[in-house]
DNA sequence: CGGCTTTGACCCGCGC
DNA sequence: GCGCGGGTCAAAGCCG
């Protein structure tokens, strides 16, 4: 497509955060109570929020791809409407994904609805954090990306400590006197 | 060779 | 009850 609109006077490698209007992002996405509220958790694998299966259903799998029960792992998975903590901007920039510092695997992409673009699901890919994001370009404005987080990490940021190590040591060498 | 992306299938929630 | 839309899984392929 040619009709890709750069971005009015900004460096195409700079994001510009964009602060959503209550129009355009729905108020449910940003559960600020939950957020500062410590519901970090929610979104962490240890929840007591987990489905209750009382009876699972004996889903017969056509595939049968599942030896090691893995029905039990999917009825795992599947959460209630827990409503984890969630943060959605708005990001100017060209690039999809922005680097925010952490890591991130690539689980699913889907198309939506009313939307031209397709909508990315990254997880993060630290062994024990749940934290997830989507990333989905504005179809009105291509330029604009919509990048919604979901849960909190629970370990540091992995490039932040890189840059950071070597300050850490220099500051504990000094401590010494 | 290990990690990541792609992509089709599957499952669930919700509205009608 | 049914269909639609969204979210996730997992196998296969790709890449450094």
């Amino acid at each position: 497509m040619d009709g890709e609109a750069p971005p009015p006077s900004l460096p195409p490698s700079f994001p510009t955060y964009v602060f959503p209007q209550q129009d355009q992002i729905a108020a449910e996405e940003i559960d600020w109570v939950t957020l500062f509220s410590g519901g970090s958790d929610v979104a962490q694998g240890g929840g007591s929020e987990r489905r209750p299966p009382p009876a699972p259903p004996a889903r017969d799998d056509p595939g049968g791809k599942d030896e090691n029960n893995n029905d039990s792992n999917r009825v795992v998975r599947r959460v209630r409407k827990a409503i984890p903590p969630r943060i959605a901007f708005h990001t100017r920039s060209v690039d999809d994904v922005l680097d925010d510092g952490y890591k991130w695997r690539k689980y699913g992409q889907k198309s939506v609805k009313n939307s031209s673009h397709p909508r990315s699901y990254y997880r993060c890919t630290h062994h024990t954090c749940n934290v997830k994001k989507q990333i989905q370009r504005l179809s009105k404005d291509t330029s604009i990306v919509v990048t919604t987080y979901e849960g909190i990490h629970n370990h540091p940021c992995e490039k932040l400590m890189e840059s950071l190590s070597p300050l850490l040591k220099q500051i504990q060498f000094l401590s010494r006197f």
